[in-house]
DNA sequence: AGCGAACCTGAGCGGTCGCTCACATCATGG
DNA sequence: CCATGATGTGAGCGACCGCTCAGGTTCGCT
């Protein structure tokens, strides 16, 4: 590279005073609400801006892209996610089996009752982001978890299953009716009767 | 309305002879190529009647929009999976229980063997379209469905179930399991061991 | 052959989008 | 209290998008 180069770092900056970091969260809160109420292509950063009661260069010094910028909002909403996914599952993979089953149900439900409305925007919306890559990786290691715990517990299986199999199932099946909560009947997402019943169909199932 | 309102009827038209009918065919082909190569928002129309090989101009004379094409082309594909479905579940519903609960969950699978890739881009990317509201009514016709035959075969259910909360939690299951199949493992939507466990996984809830 | 209807063409309009950059303002340490 | 970096501004650029329209080409029919 030339000296004339030079060097323009990405428009990436980390944010050091306080008001920086109020600007930052206004931005990411403003995305939120933007992306829940228009819609990711209605979405367009120059109104998240304006929402966010910042000017569109003050965005662009914190995100280098709006993918970026929504990217970070993923990456915010998981890390909440995951902190109510661990508090809720931290003690009970030794409990009984349909106690442990129960806990681990009770705790998806719990965790995508955090902002139903954007996880479903996530879900149903937001493109293949590289960031889509991230949730595979949640998704493998989910499918390796519930491998290793079905193995674990092999005794009080059925005969006859197939493990590798059997985690797909399980997984697919509390993740799918965590999803179609979110998506068709939110109410239910803080229902005990829908632990019981996605508690039932896995413990039928496996036992 | 005055006399200058020239009523410019909107730039649908119907094709009649059998060259506009291969256009019209040629822009439905295009259109799943780029949707499933490109993704929704990179497919746009100058893109697909350039695939097409056809002009934009002709594309606008055959849809309006194109929220419309896309729309014709979800149409086209959920009347390739209905009929599918309706032909693999034709006569089952009286067969015995476990047979009857096998067969839909084949049926299922064989539909969305049909262009699991392009399904995949319906169900991932394709926004809100007023369209959305189609793949709610079929839901919830399918939910009518499943609440009629659990009713009509409730001596052979255990006690004690709640059959409107059963009907949800078994379509959402067997919807989920096989989008599960379509997203990350197409392969077991042919494997006759995916149908096994799911209905496994049905049978066993329920009985 | 001739003619009207059906069909096809593609340059380009109006608009929005993501994003940049030259500059203003604020906050802090010397 | 001023110098300097951190922070904030917003007009506007270039690209692309969905879509139109004035006009050409082909078909079906007499």
């Amino acid at each position: 590279m030339p000296a004339t180069q030079k060097l323009r770092t990405a428009p990436r900056k980390q944010a050091i005073q306080p008001r920086a970091l109020a600007t930052v969260d206004a931005i990411l809160e403003a995305t939120a609400r933007i992306l829940v109420r228009e819609g990711y292509d209605h979405a367009s950063t120059n109104r998240i801006a304006e929402a966010a009661g910042v000017s569109i260069g003050s965005l662009y010094q914190y995100f280098p892209s709006k993918e970026a910028l929504v990217a970070a909002l993923m990456d915010r909403h998981v890390e909440e996610m995951s902190i109510v996914l661990q508090r809720e599952t931290a003690r009970v993979l030794d409990a009984p089996f349909e106690s442990a089953i129960e806990h681990v149900v009770q705790a998806m439900l719990a965790a995508h009752a955090v902002n139903p409305k954007l996880h479903k925007v996530f879900v149903e919306q937001v493109p293949r982001v590289g960031r889509l890559q991230k949730i595979r990786d949640i998704e493998e290691g989910a499918l390796r978890l519930a491998r290793d715990f079905l193995e674990h517990r092999r005794t009080e299986l059925r005969p006859g299953l197939d493990l590798d199999l059997a985690s797909f199932i399980v997984v697919a099946t509390v993740e799918a009716l965590t999803h179609a909560a979110v998506l068709y009947r939110p109410d239910l997402l803080a229902d005990r009767r829908m632990v019981n019943e996605v508690r039932d169909v896995v413990v039928r199932y496996l036992t």
